[in-house]
DNA sequence: CAAGGAATATGACATTATGTCAATAATATA
DNA sequence: TATATTATTGACATAATGTCATATTCCTTG
């Protein structure tokens, strides 16, 4: 039973249309970033009306944040990995494990980022989305070090969400570093590194 | 010795004018927004014509830069403090003290760095000069680890480099959550958090 | 199966900004 | 005073956005 089946032919078409326009726009995203990409580019190249792509999207940054759902879910996979270490050693286990993942997450998808990380700073919808990201990380984060402070392996006298932002700001701004390119270090490395600091400064 | 005493009549005039126009697109940029200022309020504010600011600035970028220019002298002073600890304590101190002062203009000068925040993800001169700031602290923290590290108060198989932007990575990030009133959590309780862990993740 | 209705698509238009430039005004200099 | 230099000006060309009345396409119902 696909799903298409059921649908009617316009409904169909509008389906695709839409596809069109979506796949236009990230050609144009990635060619011309986000600033300079104009709606003029991508209804051309999915050679498509003007005004349709309001009909389908809000405007530009509409588009690019349903371009960007699919890494945003891989984003929300990395938070909820698991966290229920028994020893200092297994906590800087998992937590290197997830630094890594996240920082990865720049060099698989550095394009689409690219393109993420000007819109953020540009639109407010797609920075509010970001800032959803982050805060389910930063909540996380807390609750990991709420469990590792009760279970003995943390420093008890820190407050735990004010740790937990720091040390994913550090996990970000490595992100966008790496997507801009700007380091030689490879991931592995830097995830490392910070975890080694970080692990150190906050368990037993 | 006034300098002005020295000029010309009609540079003066050119002076002044730039001022007017300066002073003009303050009041506009902080009710504004960077985005949604332009310059044909910025002249009409100033009460000169339009081709004027072009005369004076490349556009609105030029001009939010040469109005963040003494924020950003702060900035550089606080990069500059004296760092030669002879103990982990005394490391500690310093280090809370610079990121204290340094979290501290976040709400002394709020209001211009929310806009700061808002152009340096539109306009790529703005966002230039943030980085040099941002790589001018890199370096002294970076060459403060060296020092600990050649002097057997921190960990030696961490890369400088690395801790230290992560170090201020974290800083950052709360400077800019600071300039947009998110932190209920008082400056001084952040910058003792955040560096409790850091030095004793780093120093031995 | 034909006619009317609903969903889609279209592009011309009004709007709003930007940056340029030839003309004009103000001031300096010879 | 006449001429050169510098500063200012606003009209214009350009470019992008978002809207809306109209056209097109497809579905439904009598």
């Amino acid at each position: 039973m696909m799903e298409k089946e059921v649908m009617d032919k316009r409904h169909l078409r509008s389906i695709k249309t839409r596809q069109k326009l979506l796949e236009a726009a990230k050609e144009v995203f990635l060619e011309e970033g986000f600033q300079k990409a104009t709606i003029s580019q991508m209804i051309k190249k999915a050679e498509v009306g003007y005004g349709t792509a309001y009909v389908h999207f809000e405007g530009k940054e509409d588009i690019l944040i349903v371009l960007m759902e699919d890494v945003m879910g891989k984003f929300y996979e990395i938070a909820e990995i698991s966290f229920y270490p028994k020893s200092k050693e297994e906590a800087e286990n998992i937590i290197h494990k997830q630094a890594y993942s996240f920082l990865k997450m720049a060099e698989t998808e550095r394009r689409m980022l690219q393109i993420f990380e000007q819109a953020i700073g540009i639109s407010s919808a797609v920075s509010e989305k970001w800032k959803s990201i982050r805060e389910k990380f930063i909540q996380r984060i807390s609750k990991d070090i709420s469990y590792a402070q009760e279970n003995g392996l943390a420093r008890k006298e820190l407050n735990h969400e004010l740790v937990a932002r720091g040390w994913f700001f550090t996990n970000e701004m490595y992100l966008w570093d790496i997507v801009r390119n700007e380091r030689q270090e490879s991931v592995e490395e830097i995830a490392k590194t910070i975890t080694a600091v970080y692990t150190r400064g906050l368990y037993l």
